[in-house]
DNA sequence: GTGTAAGTTGAAGTTAACTTCAGGTCAAGA
DNA sequence: TCTTGACCTGAAGTTAACTTCAACTTACAC
């Protein structure tokens, strides 16, 4: 089987180099070496990458993505049955950040027009109430969405 | 009239003193001083910083608040009409993050049982397929939701 | 007057997720 | 063989938005 460079995988994956190097060095990869101590790449990795966007992209962080992919099986090449389990727990994420944002926005409707901004009364600027306006199980704004 | 201490400006508008300071180094608020050097603060510096506070929840930075802040009028106190008018805005950039986690979500519901997570095709890891699915307008999801 | 909580400053530390750099080594086409 | 682009490592730098620290000063209740 033919294996790639770093280079390769990076072109392919649209990861830069050093992040295929950092997430290794974080335990997210792991590669085989040539003879002369370059890295080398089953295509899998290429899936692994595609995973971690898209964890990424949903919004989780490194360290949640090392916790996720401590649950693929150890000693065999994920299937793609594999691959859906683990993303499957995204939807409930995603629907949390967008009911929190939607609250946000109706809590802004309220607010334009009338510009008070009141700390003990307005919804966008009152963390106690914007918490509160994304109803119980959701409290806060994901700290994607607090920056 | 009466002014304010930095830790009753603090307790009263949820911010830590250090990040009152922080503001004032960075432009964003500004303070009298008593005799003895130390911080007093008008009253309307609350909400200054119930604005500063609610423009953080809806995502924005430092950055873009310190020029929203510039676009008040200079020489008076903003008035209600002044704070909503700079909030006014808020509502599109909310709308914007709601729809690329919306496209996102959907994406994901079509990904999921296929795990293909394919850098081609999947909505969900493919960056250029991301984008498209946000439609013209909102090319990428905003800086805020790729964290 | 005195004790102490609260305030002052500039500089350095924090966190995440990488990137950049310096100083070498490897691989492969001509 | 030579050249050159790709790769190696460990350490340090980057960015945002603050926090923490050290060393010192003020404000105010008793």
């Amino acid at each position: 089987m033919e294996l790639l460079t770093i280079g390769e995988v990076a072109s392919r994956s649209g990861f830069a180099p050093s992040a295929i190097r950092f997430y290794e060095r974080e335990g997210l990869l792991s590669a085989l070496r040539s003879s002369g101590n370059q890295r080398r790449y089953a295509r899998d990795v290429l899936r692994r990458l595609a995973f971690i966007r898209a964890a990424r992209n949903i919004g989780l962080s490194l360290e949640e993505i090392t916790a996720a992919l401590a649950e693929l099986p150890g000693g065999r090449t994920p299937t793609r049955a594999d691959w859906a389990r683990l993303s499957r727990s995204w939807r409930g994420r995603l629907n949390e950040q967008i009911d929190a944002l939607v609250a946000l926005r109706d809590g802004l409707d309220s607010c334009i027009g009338c510009g008070c901004l009141s700390l003990q009364r307005c919804a966008v600027s009152n963390t106690g109430d914007t918490a509160a306006a994304l109803g119980p199980g959701a409290r806060w704004l994901p700290p994607a969405l607090r920056r």
